[in-house]
DNA sequence: GAGCGTCATGTTTACGTAAACATGACTGCC
DNA sequence: GGCAGTCATGTTTACGTAAACATGACGCTC
């Protein structure tokens, strides 16, 4: 059979296995197989009116080309890219990560694709930038992992008609908002310290800037509160190991610290490590209470009593409430909170036990 | 000014805000600027050939209307979609997630997107549909992370033409392979315990079906025989601290096990807390090394001897890789190794010190 | 000052797909 | 046996962009 073979453009590129680079079109199958490319679009949709013989002339055609839709020439055509931009700050959170498993795994069940978009630091110009960057994407709708307040400043900044859904923020009275439960997973763990006849808590807290760090903090200084318990002043951590090591130390120097909450289970983990070097021992002398409840925390020294966080609840709600929004069904403004519960280990005892 | 409003086959759908959902494209922009399309294009691309005040017409017309390119129609234009694929079975691993997000960094840094395809478990099914859907992505090349054998029997189906780049593998030999040097990283491991004095050394394997886990393994074997050590039966877990746990516990029964290498430092943080539940001091009776040197090992109980991987080259050196195939700059099959370097922390130390 | 080159801008076309419409063949009914 | 109806398949067109080509207005040179 003769195949004429238009003039193309790009290189034509023979890789030396002998693999061409040119996509294959629908027109080519439609040539191979005799019929008309609109005949090829009805077999590679599954419409109905195609007679089976035809149907299995094309499809060998496809197969022995090698025919793959072009997925940016579907997009154009119907106006929708079935892809959901992510746009976050950094997969080295555990959250974060466990969050866009989810998300992308769910995303996939919806037969959407997501794209990831990294931002580099929290810095103005970067969210700006990612926001321009996102308005060029081709996806249908961006689900924010932003986790700071910078999204205030920013928030002018995303390009209308473009479907947002945001983890983790105070954006709640303007765009949907997902999110854990941080401020009764914050009460659980205080109460929890408390009823075991702490005295008081005191607290690891994460970086000023998140917003999950604060949150947890107000929650618990509210218990504290209003048990009446005196407010010791929180140590700050930026939620790595280390830094719950360090201001592990600090506390271990202090002789009336019995109970303490750390914002994360990593900070927790340094906290443990700092009360063992300082021969205090846990939960003996004192009691420990994390925050995530990570796939190791039941293996630390000992094992931690900790909240524990659905991440992977939070990725799905994400993708249907875009889902909904891209669907032209409204969803309003406002927060979903998923629930979160107290996981108690070995990490926390009643006082002097 | 009147506009024709040509009917649209979409629902014209107003937001309620009042926000358009409808696109805004050259054409709009260029109506209004009362210049032709092409004109748009030229100052959108950033062209030479356009008079000062005319750009900013278009560029004010742009601004008023909200124009956003059509990456759809551009991808179609010029058969690029300026995105890599990138499959993998989950995040929940640190290495993957780490391995990602320097993917998905060094990626931006280059123009590209980056497109997320989980696979749900290592099925031949499951892969072989991501290889499907892959087909179909718009997608300029892919990373495949899938660190199983499964790759071997599956290999066929990955679409012609298209580029790949393959994390972790044995198909070296088909296909670019960049990878941490996974048996160099053991044997340093493994001559490190010897080096301390003990006899041999035991070892927490990683899942059978994990080529990572094969290659720690057989360098582990391969260094105790070269030094004609006895080789241990080693213990298996499935990456998981718990896994390592209940090794760790089999591995403290026996009395002459001195020297433990884990085949992550998740196994090794089980380890530890079953060695401690038992009595057996680390590292005064028993040594433990593990592997990645994620950001929590520093802060284990004692601090963990672990082998450093650099999973940000890894990443990076993917999407270079990656990008010298897109660019028609023929990469041979083959592997790049990334080198690994032993950290040596609290854990590990001489016999009955 | 005629002719040519330069440069800003407009017009045409193709990228691959699929909806909408068109065509033609065959079936069944009276 | 002719006509309407059904159904498989073909043809036209639009989606948004940008390369290639076309046009027309200047300015410069000899």
């Amino acid at each position: 059979m003769i195949t004429i073979e238009p003039p193309r453009l790009r290189a034509a590129s023979d890789v030396p296995g002998g693999r061409r680079k040119q996509r294959v079109s629908m027109a080519d199958v439609a040539r191979l197989a005799g019929v008309s490319s609109q005949t090829v679009s009805r077999v590679a949709n599954g419409a109905a009116g195609v007679v089976d013989t035809t149907r299995e002339h094309v499809l060998a055609a496809m197969s022995e080309l090698g025919y793959r839709p072009n997925s940016a020439a579907r997009s154009l055509r119907y106006g929708r890219f079935n892809t959901i931009g992510v746009i976050l700050f950094g997969l080295s959170s555990i959250g974060n990560s466990r969050t866009v498993e989810a998300i992308a795994t769910h995303a996939a069940a919806e037969g959407y694709a997501i794209t990831l978009i990294p931002v580099g630091a929290a810095t103005q110009d970067n969210v700006m930038g990612a926001f321009t960057r996102m308005g060029e994407l081709a996806v249908d709708g961006v689900v924010l992992i932003i986790e700071v307040h910078l999204l205030d400043a920013s928030a002018v900044a995303i390009p209308p008609g473009v479907h947002v859904v945001v983890v983790d923020s105070d954006a709640g009275d303007r765009y949907p908002v997902v999110d854990t439960d941080q401020a009764d997973g914050a009460r659980q763990a205080v109460r929890h310290l408390l009823a075991l006849g702490h005295r008081t808590v005191w607290h690891v807290a994460g970086p000023a800037e998140s917003f999950a760090a604060e949150r947890r903090a107000g929650a618990w200084r509210r218990v504290l509160e209003e048990a009446g318990r005196p407010v010791p002043a929180p140590e700050r951590g930026d939620w790595s190991a280390d830094s719950g090591y360090h201001a592990g130390l600090r506390l271990a120097a202090d002789p009336d610290c019995t109970a303490i909450f750390a914002a994360n289970d990593q900070m927790a983990l340094g906290v443990l490590r700092a009360l063992h070097e300082r021969g205090r021992r846990v939960p003996a002398d004192v009691s420990v209470v994390g925050f995530d409840d990570i796939a190791d925390a039941g293996s630390y020294l000992p094992p931690l009593t900790t909240v524990h966080q659905d991440f992977a609840e939070v990725g799905r709600r994400c993708v249907d409430a875009l889902l909904r929004q891209i669907h032209d069904e409204p969803t309003g403004a406002g927060t979903d909170l998923v629930a979160t519960r107290l996981v108690i280990r070995g990490s926390t005892g009643p006082v002097g036990s």
